[in-house]
DNA sequence: AGTCATGTTGACGA
DNA sequence: CTCGTCAACATGAC
């Protein structure tokens, strides 16, 4: 369920319920969910893999991590965690981890590190990958504070695109090639939404989980990389390593 | 059947 | 205090 363009879908589908009021809410969250009862659901936002339900002084943040799901007006046997109840229909979260943020939502996120944010700032993005030469790229990518949004799929193929190693050095890799993957890791997200609205999502990758290089016609590398311990997927023959 | 995977947090110890 | 490591969470696809 995760990376970024799934949460704008899941926003997309939640949106007709915007203005209406929660009459019920049920879950097995240990958060003060029942808070919710009887509230306006005023806006859903999202910020990287963060879904935002807004209410007039509150924010309920969702957080699918690795297993979590949802359906809009369907239910599942799976224990649910969060239930909202409107008077024409329901949005069920399942095994998500739900927080409650106070106050006014604008004052707990930077909007412009969202990859997918219409205010997304590259030239930030940028600062910050500076700051960290040390690092291996594919750590940064996965570093919500300066891409959020962006996930494993994302990172992999981004990676693949444009010919660069996962474990190069940031500070070593040529500055137009990582200025082309922080605008790839944004373009890539959209194409990633695109394609998995169309259902065509698995088709697409030429990388992530993909045995053969369709550039090189040879085995790819899996491994886990970095400190963040990820898999990998890469061809040692057209990704160059900047070390 | 067992493995692996679109992720993050918090506890613990060095 | 900071860093690294690991468990925990919990589900479905292959």
């Amino acid at each position: 369920m995760p990376e970024g363009p799934s949460i704008l879908i899941a926003k997309e589908e939640m949106a007709p319920f915007i203005g209406k009021k929660v009459v019920a809410v049920e879950g097995n969250s240990k958060t003060e969910i029942h808070r919710i009862e009887n509230r306006v659901l005023i806006d859903i936002k999202s910020w990287g893999k963060h879904l935002l339900l807004c209410f007039d002084d509150f924010t309920v943040r969702i957080h699918f991590l690795l297993f979590g799901s949802y359906l809009v007006n369907d239910h599942k046997t799976n224990p649910l965690r969060l239930s909202l109840i409107f008077a024409d229909g329901t949005i069920n979260f399942y095994s998500a981890s739900i927080k409650f943020l106070e106050g006014d939502v604008n004052t707990h996120y930077d909007w412009s590190v969202d990859v997918m944010n219409d205010d997304w700032d590259e030239e930030k993005a940028l600062m910050k990958l500076s700051k960290i030469p040390n690092q291996l790229i594919c750590d940064a990518l996965l570093e919500q504070d300066i891409f959020a949004g962006v996930g494993n799929i994302i990172k992999n193929e981004v990676l693949y695109i444009e010919r660069v190693h996962p474990e190069s050095l940031v500070g070593k890799i040529p500055e137009k090639q990582w200025k082309n993957i922080v605008k790839k890791a944004r373009s890539y997200s959209f194409d990633f939404l695109k394609w998995k609205k169309e259902f065509t999502l698995r088709q697409h990758w030429l990388a992530h989980r993909k045995n053969v290089c369709q550039r090189c016609n040879i085995p790819f590398h899996k491994m886990k990389t970095g400190k963040k311990n990820r898999r990998s997927y890469f061809c040692t023959s057209c990704q160059t390593l900047y070390v």
